[in-house]
DNA sequence: CTTCGGCTAAAGAGCGCTCTCAGCGAGCGC
DNA sequence: GCGCTCGCTGAGAGCGCTCTTTAGCCGAAG
């Protein structure tokens, strides 16, 4: 490409400008310039059309100003069932927009992906990693954070690495509605959990266990992954095991709502036979039949948190190690 | 930070091998070297943890290997209410994984955000540009193509712009689902159109139109905005203006779900009473009741094909400017 | 035995930027 | 009025890489 056909520099700048290069690189980062120069440098850029070159200031100050977002998640599986990804990626992105950063996403659906992405991560190719929807101990986040680079987890991860995380209450969310359904009177409360290798099937797993034993009643569990199917098939087993049951605590939302086309298959009536309550508070749970009844984690929130504790990480600054987000039950009609 | 301190360089790699940097450089992109200086340079660069900076080569070879991927949509209402982006994204993703690029995510959900990501491209910050979900004639793929970066549109832009793009057969595909409603005796079929300024929206609605006129009956349109929600109102409207009618289409499979649910509230029967079909083939399709019978689009693939012509572009190859993928009626018991 | 062709490796320039450092003029205290 | 500090500017080095040019080497041909 000759010199001509390519996109003005700061070199360019500079001779129309009547300037040194310096002074335009002082103007373009907003240090102190006498009042003509930087007179002179604006016009000289707005004629020109200038725009600083990412790659050649990425070189010399080591900084990419790009975040990367690592969804280790199966790729047919992200996104495609659940609404918790969209709206963490909608938090993650407002937060970087207004830190002029830029988000790559990273989906590692293979394991060559693994590979991949800690390459691209050693390539100094981002300045810092947000890592979503762990199973069970990905070796992932350990490796990141060997290389060096500010790494962010949603969710605590398991196994032994002590890297900052953001979560919710996932405990605390679901024995607070398995205790709604036990104040109301329910004796029968199931469970339809989360997949067992997720902190979100595992805590919230917990809290549905704590809430009963405090209440010495038996519990009855069936394990789905998060998607409606899986909840239709989760509650037509916790029929058959226990025809008589008065109460379902769901760990999704999607769940919940597979449940309920369960029921109404099997002819029972919510909440009059049985109660439901989801987890999320997803946009379908206003429109289920009847409205649903769940548990509202504040995914937008996630996401920001996300990004504003790994943006403090990549300016240096200390951050709180955990971070857990409240949640808060919704009545609606379901129970 | 000291050079000691800092990751492995082509230099240092080079000094250890005992080659030139030139050597290593070209062992690293897999150009010929004799076997021994080969062996030497890959031993150096296992010991030595050798990745390339991203930056460096950027600078001289002028390749991000970044490509953008654009939703100038309400960032509140991208990935929120539809499984389409989701689909897309993962597409897109398959196949940059395949090219060894990377995935830049621009939410453009302020008119503020699209001088930003006019910024970004200018920066040279990409090789190349998706743009999805345009809404009316929008004046950014015109802007980025003016720029001179590759750009491939998800569906025809509206507006005088001649980018390529990638869309499905909407309006074949809305007509035959019209037609199976009116083939199966159905003789007041309304529809729940999508918004206005999207091309699916409008060609739906086309669609639906088209397959009325052919029949000589009396259209009867809502419009929605995809969401489910919209679709309960929708079809509240439709049923207020035409209580008798036996026959809905609706623009997306989220409106057709909601128009199911405002069905079931006025205490009509689906098929019986009023038939249902919609458009997407998501995966709640399966679980609606009834299941929902739909016009399936290969959402993967448009996110594939976008990829792969976009890569075509920027490898300075040729593409075919318009490329529209074929729908599928699937049958299921809602009509 | 010399010369030439064909090959690979080394040297060096340069991509566009930031940042250090020296220079220089102006303003201040003594 | 002289030196000193201070604020601004310009020159130049260098970030890590690619790619062109140049040098060096070997074997084959004359």
């Amino acid at each position: 490409m000759s010199r001509a056909a390519g996109r003005p520099t700061l070199e360019s700048v500079a001779a129309r400008a009547g300037v040194s290069r310096a002074t335009v690189s002082r103007v373009v980062n907003g240090m102190a310039v006498t009042a003509s120069s930087e007179d002179a440098v604006r016009k000289a850029i707005d004629e020109l059309g200038y725009v600083p070159n990412h790659a050649a200031r990425t070189l010399v100050t080591q900084r990419t100003d790009l975040i990367a977002l690592v969804l280790p998640e199966t790729t047919a599986r992200v996104f495609s069932d659940d609404q918790f990804f969209p709206g963490v990626v909608n938090g993650i992105s407002q937060v970087l927009e207004q830190a002029d950063k830029q988000l790559v996403l990273l989906l590692a659906g293979s394991p060559a992906s693994h590979a991949r992405i800690e390459r691209s991560v050693a390539a100094h190719h981002v300045d810092g990693v947000l890592l979503a929807s762990l199973h069970g101990a990905d070796p992932l986040p350990a490796a990141l954070s060997r290389i060096g680079i500010p790494v962010v987890c949603n969710e605590r991860p398991l196994g032994s690495t002590s890297l900052p995380y953001v979560g919710v209450d996932n405990l605390g969310g679901a024995a607070t509605a398995v205790r709604h359904l036990l104040t109301g009177g329910r004796t029968r409360v199931a469970t339809i959990a989360g997949p067992q290798d997720m902190i979100g099937g595992i805590d919230r797993l917990a809290g549905y266990q704590e809430a009963l034993r405090d209440s010495a009643r038996r519990p009855s569990i069936a394990v789905g992954d998060f998607t409606l199917g899986s909840g239709v098939t989760a509650m037509h087993q916790l029929l058959a095991e226990n025809p008589k049951l008065d109460a379902v605590f769901a760990a999704s939302d999607l769940m919940a709502e597979g449940a309920l086309k369960a029921l109404r298959a099997t002819g029972r009536r919510v909440p009059d036979d049985v109660a439901v309550v989801g987890f999320d508070d997803i946009a379908l749970a206003q429109y289920t039949d009847p409205p649903l009844t769940t548990v509202r984690q504040p995914i937008l929130e996630i996401g920001r948190q996300m990004a504003t504790q790994l943006l403090r990480l990549v300016a240096g600054e200390d951050v709180e190690p955990t971070m857990t987000l409240p949640t808060e039950l919704v009545l609606r009609q379901s129970a």
